[in-house]
DNA sequence: ATTAATTTTTAGGCAAGGCTAAAAAATAAT
DNA sequence: ATTATTTTTTAGCCTTGCCTAAAAATTAAT
């Protein structure tokens, strides 16, 4: 059986890999430990193969490491989207719960779940279900810190890093789906002054950060 | 946090409870583990406050390993009867994948699907899930291998242990409030006969064992 | 009352996964 | 090119839970 400490490091390695070179540094800070026992656990995971260890040069995983992370991260974001969908979880609620049921659930319980849900391809952050064989889902979504006046988009994503500011985003009706229009922006990253179902609404660079759109077609613009 | 290991053995420990002291090699047969192993945890336990443990005599839970003990078993016992109820699973496929959720949910979760149930009172095996604070549902039930010919009774509970019997059970219609009548009962652990629905079927020692039930009011009967 | 059998505890080890403090390597600044 | 800073690794230690083998205590049989 793979432990729980290993799932966690295999899918923290695998969600930074996007942004360059995945350092000792960067998985203890994600993962809240010390650097010496990321080296450790490096070395434990390399010695199974789940991921190659250069020391002092970073870390990739193997493709068995990465059938983990996919399985983790599948996991997780059923889970999250049963728990909002089936038993009125709120979305702020969910993430928590999910990352400790992720590591316990049967392929039964993922299987059963997926055909509640429906064959579901995205979580209710937005953030897309891993297929049983690896494939992710794939939307053309950008952040919504890059878009320029004038812009009409609608939230396909949102960070479930923070439970606050899910909060908070659902509060002031930054919720999936809502479509908004981009008024003004300001430089140096500053506030973006949007219209969210008829309310003009600021909303800053710490904000914004956490949202990512997709532009609305014309055709489809409701104008507020 | 309290760990799985704690939960395991605290649980086991109050189910045995029943049956006389509570020895160390019976710990270590149902947990499977070794004497030695239990030793070493019971020291454990009674440090931490969770028994009292007195050398080559046995254990008994405090009322805080009792908390802990219940708090499981409901946990347990929920889980089994939402994954019958709202998932669909099988009253033999529910105990395994019970005893891992068990020690994993939240408060929130245990709340959520005992008011999805409807506050139930048993679980699919007909065990009592003790209430939030403690309190166990109470059924007059006796050991079906007690019963004389003639006895016209309900089946209450069946013992959760092995899910091939479980399966069998279900198979030759033992199933959760079947009313049965006996028809015979061989001496020295011998066969029962029972009329099931109309069938008559040989119940042997090793199969009744498992079965558990209380006698119909003869108002309620239904000859079969 | 001894002796034999059984149960339980001790002693000593091991793997996983954490930690701190010190050493070493890599990077950045002068 | 040195020196200073940051990053990473080593070394040594700890707790949890498990193990085996040996010793001690208890219980059962003669
Ligand atoms: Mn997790
Ligand atoms: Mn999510
Ligand atoms: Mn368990
Ligand atoms: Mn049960």
């Amino acid at each position: 059986m793979i432990s729980q400490a290993t799932e966690d490091y295999i899918k923290i390695i695998y969600k930074m890999k996007g942004n360059g070179t995945v350092t000792t540094n960067s998985i203890a800070k994600a993962l809240n430990v010390t650097s010496a026992s990321v080296t450790n656990m490096l070395k434990r995971l390399a010695e199974m193969r789940l991921l190659k260890y250069t020391s002092y040069k970073g870390v990739k995983l193997t493709k068995a490491g990465e059938k983990i992370a996919l399985e983790v991260i599948r996991h997780h974001r059923l889970i999250e989207l049963y728990l909002s969908e089936i038993m009125g979880y709120t979305w702020d609620e969910v993430h928590d719960e999910a990352e400790r049921l992720e590591h316990h659930i049967s392929e039964q319980f993922e299987e059963k779940i997926f055909n509640m849900l429906g064959s579901p391809e995205f979580d209710p952050h937005g953030a897309p279900i891993p297929s049983k064989n690896g494939d992710i889902p794939k939307n053309e979504i950008s952040p919504l810190t890059d878009c320029a006046p004038g812009d009409y988009v609608r939230i396909e994503r949102v960070s479930d890093a923070d439970p606050e500011m899910l909060r908070y985003l659902s509060e002031i009706g930054l919720v999936l789906m809502v479509e908004i229009k981009i008024l003004s922006k300001e430089p140096f990253n500053g506030p973006l002054t949007v219209n969210v179902g008829g309310t003009e609404r600021m909303i800053w660079d710490e904000v914004a950060k956490n949202i990512y759109v997709a532009p609305v077609l014309s055709n489809d613009k409701v104008e507020a």
